[in-house]
DNA sequence: AAATAATTCAAACAATCGTTTGAAAAATCT
DNA sequence: AGATTTTTCAAACGATTGTTTGAATTATTT
C-alpha cells in the first residue's frame, strides 16, 4: 500500500493533474478518468494512492490549505509581543499567505488562484476535517486579535466581517475572468499583486467602517 | 410540446423541486431523477417541459434572477431625476431586491437565500445568455451611477468594487451556516434583515474606503 | 540471485447518469 | 360524441461514473 508521501511519481502526478482540473472546472464535475488520463496513470491508481476519489480531493485541498494556514498562524504569532496591531496589518497577514505559495506551486498563477478560490469558496463538497480544524484554529487566533484591534466590535461583528472578507477573496480568486465578460473585455488584465491590493483595501475599509 | 408557462402543474412542480435541491447541493450535483422523484413526476417530464436538464437549470435561474434584476433597474431609474445619489443608496438599491422576492417564493427563507447565492456565485456552470444579458444591463446602469456618486474613482475601480460586493453577497448567502461551524455554534442565528444590514454596511464602507 | 514488497495495469464490476422511445392517459377542441 | 392535441408513463438506450479484481510488472530487501 501507499507509504511514501512524495517519493512516488504517480502520486504527485495525480495530485497535479487533479489540481489543474479542479481549478478549471470545480471539484464535483471532474471524473477520476479525466484525472488519470491527464496524469498518464492508470484508473486504479487513485484508489491505490488515495483510497478513493474523495481521498484525492482531500489530499489536494489539504496540500493547498496547509502552508497557507501555517503561514497565517506564523504571522500572527509574530505580532504577539508587539503591543498594538492594526486591522490593516491583520488583514494583510490573513490574505497575503494565499498568494505567497504561488511560486512553489507547479500550477500557473491563473490556475493556482482559481483553485485557491475554490478551496475557500466552493462548499458543494465537504471540507476535510483536517482542513476545517486548520480554519478553526486560524479563526481562534485572528478573532481575538481583530477584537483587540478594534475595541468597539463584538465577537459577532468580527466573525461576520471575517466571513465577508472570505467572500470577497473566494469570489475574486475563482472568478477574476468574469469581470472581463461583464465589462466587455475592458477590465480584468492587471497583475495579481494589484488585484490583491484592491482586495485588501476594500476589506480593510469594510472591516473598519 | 410545452406551450403554457405556469398552467401546467408538473412544470412548476419540477421547478420548485429543482430549486430546492439546487439550493441545498448546487447545480451540478443534482440528478434529473432526484428532481423528478421529489416532484412526483416522471423522468421524461424534464425533457418534455424543458428540453433537457440544462434547460431546467436555466429556467430556474432565470426565474430567480429576472425579478431581482428588474427591481434593480426600476430602482435606479427612480433615481434619475433626483440629482445626487449616494453610494449607500446605490448599494441598497442593488442589494435589497435580492431579498424582496423571498415572500413570493415557495422556498423557505434559508433555501431561497442559498439558491440566490448560487445564482450569483456558482460559476461551475454557464449562466444562461438571457441572465448574462440582464447582468450586463444592470452593470451598464449602475457603473456610471457609482462613478457619479464617487467622482474620484475610475471605471476599473468601480467594476472591481462591484465585483467585490458580489463576492460578499454570494458567499454570505450560500454559506451563512458555515459561520456556525467555525464559531463553534455561537454565531449565525440572527434575522436575515440584520445580516443584510451587515452586508450593506461592509460593502458601503469598502466601496467608499 | 532469490525473495519480498510496492506499484502498475487491463478488464470488468454494478450503479447511475441524461436522454429517448412509443404507446397509454388526460385534456382540449370541433 | 368523436377527433385532436397535450401530457404522462414504464421501459430501455448507450455512455459514463467510482470502484474492484487479480495478475503482471517494477523496485527493494535479504
Amino acid at each position: 500500500m501507499a507509504e511514501n508521501e512524495s517519493t512516488c511519481g504517480t502520486r504527485v502526478a495525480l495530485m497535479e493533474a487533479a489540481a489543474a482540473l479542479f481549478a478549471e472546472k470545480g471539484f464535483e464535475v471532474v471524473s477520476v478518468r479525466e484525472i488519470t488520463t491527464l496524469a498518464r496513470a492508470n484508473v486504479a491508481s487513485v484508489k491505490y494512492h488515495f483510497g478513493s476519489r474523495e481521498g484525492l480531493i482531500d489530499a489536494v485541498v489539504a496540500r493547498m490549505a496547509k502552508p497557507v494556514n501555517d503561514e497565517r498562524l506564523r504571522r500572527i504569532k509574530e505580532f504577539e509581543g508587539l503591543g498594538v496591531v492594526t486591522v490593516t496589518e491583520l488583514i494583510t497577514a490573513f490574505f497575503e499567505p494565499l498568494f505567497s505559495e504561488i511560486q512553489n506551486s507547479p500550477l500557473s498563477e491563473k490556475l493556482f488562484t482559481k483553485l485557491m478560490g475554490r478551496v475557500v469558496g466552493d462548499r458543494s463538497y465537504e471540507l476535510p476535517e483536517e482542513v476545517m480544524g486548520q480554519f478553526r484554529e486560524v479563526a481562534s487566533r485572528y478573532v481575538p486579535a481583530f477584537m483587540e484591534a478594534c475595541p468597539g466590535l463584538s465577537a459577532d461583528d468580527v466573525f461576520w466581517r471575517i466571513h465577508f472578507c472570505f467572500g470577497v477573496l473566494a469570489n475574486t480568486l475563482t472568478h477574476r475572468d468574469i469581470l472581463k465578460k461583464i465589462s466587455d473585455g475592458k477590465i480584468g488584465d492587471e497583475k495579481l499583486s494589484v488585484t490583491l491590493k484592491r482586495i485588501i483595501d476594500f476589506c480593510d475599509a469594510g472591516f473598519r467602517q
